[in-house]
DNA sequence: CGAACCGTGTTTACGCTGTAAACTAGCGGC
DNA sequence: GCCGCTAGTTTACAGCGTAAACACGGTTCG
């Protein structure tokens, strides 16, 4: 019988694994993702997972592998290179923003991670294609992902997202500066676009002065 | 006896057991931290903490702020605002790679934090002196922290970093980008303050170009 | 057809975690 | 001298990652 009869669910699979452990994470945060419930949420034992990763480090390396293959960095055309640096730029942003709870996994990932080196090798790719030497495509490619991912880790921290998560509302200590007191607390979503388009704008000027 | 007789150890206050934590987390790395551990580090039972922190989220707060307090934030003066811009910039990461194992701890930190809104607020009053307008002064200051975060977490992860701490070689993947096969690797420490200033500077030059 | 095998999921077990609750030893004030 | 308060201890519990032994269904061979 090759069907599937009726009792027999969906066998497990990387892929499948994978996927409900972003899919806790996206619903529950990191912290809710422990090798019990991710057997749950495929409806069987925790340590079945073993039988498909190592141990838990390897399933989390497999969640960053589903997220970053969400990332497409368009190839080198004939576009103005600072167009596509920034929408491959907001287009990394707006991922980390569709999964907040994932930012930590993706912010301390060494490019030794076979997903990150391919989408570093995509940048490189774009830089070099539009004129820059090796050294200097490193350097921009450090600082446009440390901005980026930078940047995600403190709109989530900040008012519209820990609105929309329904934290408690934004206290700032009694003696902070006037100013914070009185932009942080009502930063809305539109501010915090605002705020990554004034560093993006602010780092894609820095490297036309320095060309 | 006002004195302390022989066998009475040190009594146990918020700052040294935050202390103690931060010198777990320099030791051993931020997972090594557990309450019993930091008890024994104490010559204490776990338990124990309690009577001084909440939590174990408060005493991950008590670390932040021992950090943070490391970090002198200049206040105004005719100095021209790049130089010193600079010079915070580099001090901030000067700390976080003092402390790389707590990297995390920081970059996760939202300005509700008093120790945070304590140092934000100290650059804020620099921008702002500077002739930035608040709003400006609030995005310039989600940027470079963002940066400075993001390039140390970037760092930590690559080769001189993890030679340091005598991690594994630093393995691409098979079919990664050449340009990066070539330069990641060999990349040395001088490297890495070469980059942090590649951006830093970036990050300057653009925010001059939109005065 | 039966038997051996293998891949997959289950069960049980161990040492570790954070922390709630009950307990105890010692000091300051009446 | 005793009372109470405070700091530290003890015990306990649920949950964690994962090692090891086990059970079962499907495939492949004799």
């Amino acid at each position: 019988m090759t069907a599937l009869s009726i009792n027999t669910r969906a066998p497990l699979t990387r892929s499948r694994i994978a996927q409900a452990a972003l899919a806790i994470v996206d619903r529950d945060g990191l912290d809710a993702l422990s090798m019990r419930r991710l057997g749950a949420e495929l409806g069987v034992e925790g340590m079945a997972i073993y039988r498909h990763f190592p141990n838990k480090a390897a399933v989390l390396a497999g969640v960053v592998e589903v997220l970053l293959a969400e990332l497409v960095i368009p190839p080198p055309s004939d576009v103005p290179w600072q167009t596509v640096f920034r929408e491959a730029s907001r287009g990394y942003r707006a991922l980390l923003l569709r999964h907040p709870h994932a930012i930590p996994l993706l912010a301390t990932l060494p490019l030794s991670d076979p997903a990150a080196a391919r989408a570093a090798g995509a940048v490189m790719a774009l830089l070099r294609a539009a004129g820059f030497d090796a050294q200097s495509a490193l350097k921009t490619l450090a600082t446009i992902t440390s901005y980026v991912i930078g940047v995600a880790q403190w709109e989530v921290g900040t008012a519209p997202y820990r609105q929309a998560r329904g934290d408690a509302p934004f206290a700032l200590p009694p003696d902070a500066d006037p100013y914070l007191v009185e932009l942080l607390p009502q930063l809305a979503e539109d501010d915090c676009d605002e705020t990554f388009e004034f560093g993006l704008d602010v780092i894609v000027r820095g490297l036309e002065s320095r060309a």
